[in-house]
DNA sequence: GTAGTCAATGAGTACGTACTCATTATATAA
DNA sequence: TTATATAATGAGTACGTACTCATTGACTAC
């Protein structure tokens, strides 16, 4: 039966399931740069063992990355904002990223040194949050109070807005979480600016 | 006499010249993890002969790097577009930025994995743009065309648009230089949302 | 001309790290 | 109970690359 799972098998997707988990914290903490021993040891196992269920080290990133991203797009999609203020939608997004936020940081710090699947997550990852964007923007463009500029301009302005500030956390926010430090001013100032 | 120089230091400053010019180049479109041994070779001098001139491999990244911020710092404080409208002054910034467009690129997508003394270089280079940027919109709002939004914000949202369509030049122009491409639209949609 | 200096060389070293594989221990099947 | 399958091990291998250093030969000072 494929529900009837032997304690091997078991075993096996929990010594799996650890080695994923661990490398997202690791990920998070010291960057997706962090030697695969690092990650093992962190883990309690050995190293080998890591191979076992990943044939190389990117196929691990690329799996961590995988995981996040799917995380990431449901409750992104989850989010009740419908019908909200364009400001409401954009602290909601920031709510969500709080959660996430040093491993979001390093991935988009560091995306050029990561495998390039990882870029189509990224990606995604926009896609969810666009469609709370764009219902949101749309309906203020209609009732005038928000700019006739097009949406995915507006859009890239905001996403580039987010990520330079996760970039560049520790001038923005030293020690500290910038979404939880700047969250408010990043949403209230680009709201007012798209606003007529 | 120092103005008088010998066969030989005038043949150790070529090289080391030739290093820098080399190194500059293949950072541009190979980015900076590119091995120390590519670089020699580009150069067509030895392995060894890199570190009689820089002591770190590090010492060379920062080298170039500091000539870089040195020479976009002169272009940018150079520019006259003083009393120009904002539009102006952002397309007249992409110009100067056009010059450098692979280095820059990789620059701000890679500045994770490079020493931390760079990241004060990066600063000098927007704070020579400031300037400009300050000049044009505190006229612009003096004259209640320019939304009253905090300067520094204003700034970031520029700057952090820029650096989002550079970091993602192959989605936004693949195969081709996003300022080039990109560029106007960029300074034109920034200059209406910034405006009442 | 001779001795000393120094830029340049390139083979060699040190080191980190991704990945392998023979072996071990344990669960499952007979 | 015995035989087989396999998850896990960890010492070992391969490889790339930053950096060293004894040697060379062209320049310079005397």
């Amino acid at each position: 039966m494929s529900a009837e799972q032997g304690k091997r098998q078991l075993q096996k997707e929990a010594t799996r399931e650890r080695i994923l988990r661990t490398a997202a914290a690791v990920y998070s903490e010291r960057g997706f740069a962090t030697p695969t021993n690092v990650i093992t040891q962190e883990a309690g196992i050995s190293h080998g063992s890591l191979f076992v269920h990943f044939s190389t080290r990117e196929d691990l990133q690329i799996s961590v990355l995988e995981r996040f991203a799917q995380e990431v797009c449901d409750e992104l999609h989850d989010l009740s904002v419908n019908n909200g203020s364009v400001e409401e939608m954009l602290r909601a997004h920031i709510g969500v990223l709080k959660n996430y936020e040093l491993f979001y940081r390093n991935l988009v710090s560091e995306t050029a040194l990561l495998p390039r699947e990882t870029r189509t997550l990224l990606v995604s990852v926009q896609s969810a949050m666009s469609h709370h964007f764009g219902t949101a923007v749309e309906q203020g463009q209609r009732n005038g109070t928000v700019k006739d500029l097009p949406l995915h301009m507006l859009f890239n302005i905001w996403i580039g807005l987010l990520h330079y500030y996760l970039q560049n956390g520790d001038l923005f926010a030293p020690g500290s979480s910038v979404l939880e430090q700047c969250g408010d001013e990043l949403a209230n100032s680009f709201s007012k600016l798209i606003s007529k």
